[in-house]
DNA sequence: CTTTCACTGACAACTGCTGTCAGTGAAGTT
DNA sequence: AACTTCACTGACAGCAGTTGTCAGTGAAAG
């Protein structure tokens, strides 16, 4: 395999520290110059940190650190990067295949006695979590390539009143895993600006041969916490919200998506949230039904009689 | 180059240390056992000295395992670890620092044009979870600390009832995250028996000089799920519990934590479970309350009445 | 503005790899 | 002694990946 012992040969040439030029390494194998390049793109893409500098004096050289001493983990770095692989790989991570190439070099590089070592204290350690449906992975890497790469693509998506709307060409500005959910943020050539989409409810998605440039300052985070939570402009107007009952059921009401952000204090016996007006008379009651009788609403009383409605309204539509 | 990824992994299976046989290898890497035979070939013409026993229990081993080579991660293992990483900040994974250092190191082995794709490509990816109370850090960390190292330890732990019961020692078997939420899987031993625990719930814990063996076979993930999902013994018992309603709605059902074990069948406007009749009527009604209007029980006729009085109680709870 | 260098895409020629088949020999088992 | 298991070899057709060639772009330095 002479292609093999080329890049061998080269890695060792740079090893050295030495700076060369394609041209020399060229002479000095007796290859075509065209290959040289090749393999330099080879070599960088199986991980060499191989610097390239164009111009007069220009050539190879390794990264400097890369020759000093090669990439080490310690026992315990491996341990976390494989546990977080444990994670993503339960939030169904659209890139398994690569990850899962990324940890079993991890865990082949350690002699036995860390490995067993490891093997023990990852035996310990598990994440359970919804994978997502299987359904979604391959919409997840088309869009992933999609958000890296900056292409715009096209795709058919069910809205949330169960229309499918015509498709549309969205430039993924982003991709963001919340609550383990998967969404896009993206902007939407048919609305003509940047929106959230549903991953699962993408139902089909096609490469278009149109690129875009995402703004630099563009934030994925910043834009899906903007409009999960708008910004409160009138800080006047906010209601407290106290909320009593068992310690178990107000830590979960203090965990809960929503009402998480509006928490204001914990004591032990209560919660205090401090929320819009309309924001709780229409949300929070159908958060705080299901917790029954084991929190009370200590205040306001308006959120008790809008409780009393809801419960009604339920009655009846049940009753029929 | 599946040639060179082949005879890298052969050599890594061989380096564990395990004798194997070429048409283990061949199924193993579903590649043709003659190209197995190429392969040692190669691999010993380079100088890597393989060991081959013909006849019975014969096989393929190494000479002298250990085999040292530079840990390179391609680009796109290196963002599959990198992503991993967020996905296990996010949950609030305790041994962060340790997590930081690997990732940093990560990201210093790269040329700029690998950090530039690099950070590009991580710029439109987002993980968005409650990170956890950070009080709960310390916690964690010295727990898998015991986890991992076989200590037992005390535990001053607060049950459901918000009874503060009296210290106990535990020997951690396992930590698990199930949806979000912290817990551990443990032998009380004032109770005798293996428990789980929730870690936001643990007021205290201190090292023990006692330490545990796990039982090999004890698996964490197994304990919790049939702890959360106990089996069902009489399945003849079984009912169909049948909603229908907004395709939305349904979705978001059909991924509930408790409901989505339970799933039989999803249509385009219904989605069927199937139940123990207990379950169905104690914590049904309050999976199914908050979605209000939005879907509707079409069977069992029970539940719907069951509803009826879940509302009217909660109309009555809030009236006062 | 020129030189030097890295880098890209397309394409035809070609090299070397793969699977298949058929067969040999060594080590152990029955 | 017969049989099984396993490593190993040679030949060959088909095919995938590699190479050299050519033509051209872009960045850095003098």
């Amino acid at each position: 395999m002479p292609k093999n012992d080329n890049m061998l040969t080269i890695l060792w040439m740079l090893n050295s520290g030495e700076k060369l030029t394609a041209k020399q390494i060229s002479e000095k194998l007796e290859i075509n110059i065209r290959t040289v390049y090749r393999y330099m793109d080879a070599l960088c893409a199986s991980g060499v940190p191989i610097i390239s500098d164009t111009g007069h004096n220009g050539g190879y050289s390794l990264l400097h650190n890369f020759i000093k001493s090669p990439l080490l983990f310690s026992i315990n770095e491996k341990k976390t990067l494989l546990h977080a692989a444990l994670f993503a790989k339960e939030a169904g991570y659209p890139l398994s295949e690569a990850l899962e190439n990324a940890t079993s070099k991890l865990k082949m590089y350690s002699n036995q006695e860390q490995e067993s070592i490891l093997s023990h204290h990852l035996a310990g350690f598990e994440v359970i979590n919804r994978r997502g449906y299987p359904a979604v992975q391959p919409v997840l890497q088309e869009l992933e390539h999609a958000v890296a790469n900056e292409w715009s693509v096209e795709i058919s998506y069910r809205n949330s009143h169960d229309e499918q709307s015509p498709n549309r060409v969205i430039d993924p500005y982003g991709m963001v895993n919340w609550n383990n959910k998967w969404y896009t943020i993206a902007f939407c050539h048919l609305r003509n600006e940047i929106r959230s989409f549903r991953v699962e409810r993408i139902l089909n998605i096609t490469r278009t041969p149109f690129s875009f440039r995402r703004p630099n300052e563009f934030s994925a985070r910043t834009f899906f916490m903007k409009n999960l939570l708008p910004d409160v402009v009138d800080k006047s107007g906010l209601i407290s919200l106290i909320i009593g009952g068992r310690a178990e059921a107000l830590d979960d009401l203090c965990i809960h998506w929503f009402l998480e952000h509006h928490l204001q204090e914990r004591t032990s016996t209560q919660a205090i949230f401090l929320l819009e007006e309309e924001l709780l008379y229409t949300h929070v009651p159908y958060i705080i039904l299901p917790y029954g009788k084991s929190i009370q609403v200590i205040e306001p009383q308006n959120l008790k009689n809008k409780l009393v409605e809801v419960a009604s309204e339920l009655m009846e539509y049940y009753q029929v």
